[in-house]
DNA sequence: CGATCTTACGGGATTCGTAAACATA
DNA sequence: TATGTTTACGAATCCCGTAAGATCG
């Protein structure tokens, strides 16, 4: 009662070539077979597709009307199965990635740049956003991946650790401290001091420190963002501490970047993963390239 | 490697009930042999389409961004065979019927009203052209079926006689033959007559038949069609003779209708085909029709 | 421990290929 | 008669269902 895949295709086959020879060979068949497979399909159906005298074949009207269905039936069919086929193989497909936007511009770039050249097929998207927000679109589906620090709590994910990151300090290039190898929490309460704002971790940190050693900074300022917090000190308001990874993009910036001696304040850097979620091809791809690069 | 219909469809009943039980149900098919079906599709396409573990039960990426598509895909497939189906159960389909003006309108409607009856999805196109259109239209298989006299050759097509038609004279409804229950072709000759345009096979056969009878009509006037000779002969003009079958449409104009004593002419009509190309189903029950109905 | 999926395996239907029969130009 | 299709039939494959095993909540 139902036709299969198999037959649409002789039905194709013998249409185009108009011999059961040539079209039985075209698909690895024996004439019988396909013989078989288009009686059986016509049977299906419920009447003739072609009508055939043993020295000339034709479609039948309804075979003629039914051609062009077929047709796109068979183009669509391998159209979809191809498409799902090239995904799995990691030759096409998207992936989004969230990322907080100091790993997206400091650690992202090279790491993206050696996946899309061994999976050049894969769109990706990068949302580089602040690491709650990051959470929330894993934990939404929005993105498969997230990379941040490691929160306090994370109720549904998966984290993966990458790297631990330990804070350095940023001074100006004009600055006292610019020459020294190391610079001490102490020398750095010395200056004029640029913080991250209330309520955020690192500033919960900073704080915390401070109180420990007995310092009292001057804060000259609070920015939100780390790269605001780079132009301040390349400008030579103050100084400031950041997380190592920024480095590269705080150089640039014209900061000078010293290890920070005394209290180590680190934090894990890793990926976070929808739990119960399994990952996408690609996903699971970039995130093996994260964990390898890293590990 | 290749993916079957019935696994599309596995893959669809799952992702919609959402676990083996109640899929493999609706599917008329043991829950193994769901797993199984699955397995080997998601083996096809080369990567897992759910995520499962015993007690859970979901798609993988992958799997989702194709549900759409297999939707599509069987929806379409579906479609495409209950068309086919339904044409060859003569439910729908459609029709193109030539015919000469004087069987189209005198014989056809109730035929066709009678075919509508019976097959209602068929669409009926009637093609209501003269004789060696209708010809060139069922050679050129822009019409399946053509009625017309029967010619002197007709290569390529299959003819099948229906009836045999003889002439009839006709006469104004004022005229002094009217009174008469049958008139000779010699009374004819004594009134203007009307004669079919010169080239046509009528107009020949009338010359021929007067002429055998030394009978030399006033001629009136010239007409290419049975209709308008027929209005011109009601209008008083003259008188004129017709086939037979344009008997009800002659009188529907006015015009009495006697039969023609003397020689008789008659001529074939009946239905054309083209050689060595079957009948649709619609074509093929309208063939069968046109023959018990005359036969 | 119970519900659910997977694996194992035997039976049955479908499909295939070879060889012979058949039909048409 | 020659060519191309269908029929016949044995074999391989695929698919299905039952029963047992594995796994997660």
């Amino acid at each position: 009662m139902n036709v299969s895949i198999k037959q649409l295709r002789a039905f194709l086959a013998l249409a185009e070539y108009g011999s059961f020879a040539e079209a039985s060979e075209s698909l690895h068949l024996s004439q019988p077979a396909l013989s078989a497979a288009i009686r059986n399909m016509e049977q299906a159906v419920g009447g003739k597709l072609f009508n055939r005298t043993t020295r000339h074949l034709a479609l039948t009207p309804e075979g003629r009307q039914f051609l062009p269905v077929a047709r796109q039936l068979q183009a669509e069919w391998d159209r979809a199965f191809d498409d799902l086929s090239r995904r799995f193989a990691l030759l096409q497909g998207h992936l989004r990635l969230a990322a907080m936007p100091s790993f997206a511009i400091n650690c992202l770039p090279p790491l993206l740049q050696r996946f899309r050249q061994q999976y050049p097929g894969i769109n990706l998207v990068i949302d580089d956003i602040v690491m709650e927000l990051v959470l929330d679109a894993v934990r939404d589906g929005r993105a498969e991946l997230g990379v941040t620090f490691e929160p306090e709590q994370y109720d549904g994910l998966h984290f993966t650790p990458l790297f631990e990151d330990r804070f350095i300090a940023i001074v100006p290039a004009g600055s006292p401290l610019a020459s020294c190898q190391r610079i001490h929490w102490q020398q750095l309460a010395e200056q004029p001091f640029i913080t991250m704002n209330r309520g955020s971790w690192m500033r919960a940190t900073t704080d915390r420190v401070m109180a420990a050693l007995a310092l009292h900074p001057a804060s000259l300022a609070e920015a939100s963002q780390l790269a605001t917090i780079g132009r301040m000190v390349a400008s030579g308001l103050g100084v400031s501490i950041a997380p190592a990874l920024c480095q590269t993009s705080m150089q640039l910036q014209g900061v000078q970047c010293r290890p920070l001696e005394g209290p180590v304040i680190q934090r894990q850097v890793g990926v976070f993963t929808r739990k119960r979620h399994p990952l996408s091809g690609p996903a699971e791809a970039l995130h093996q390239l994260l964990c390898r690069h890293y590990g």
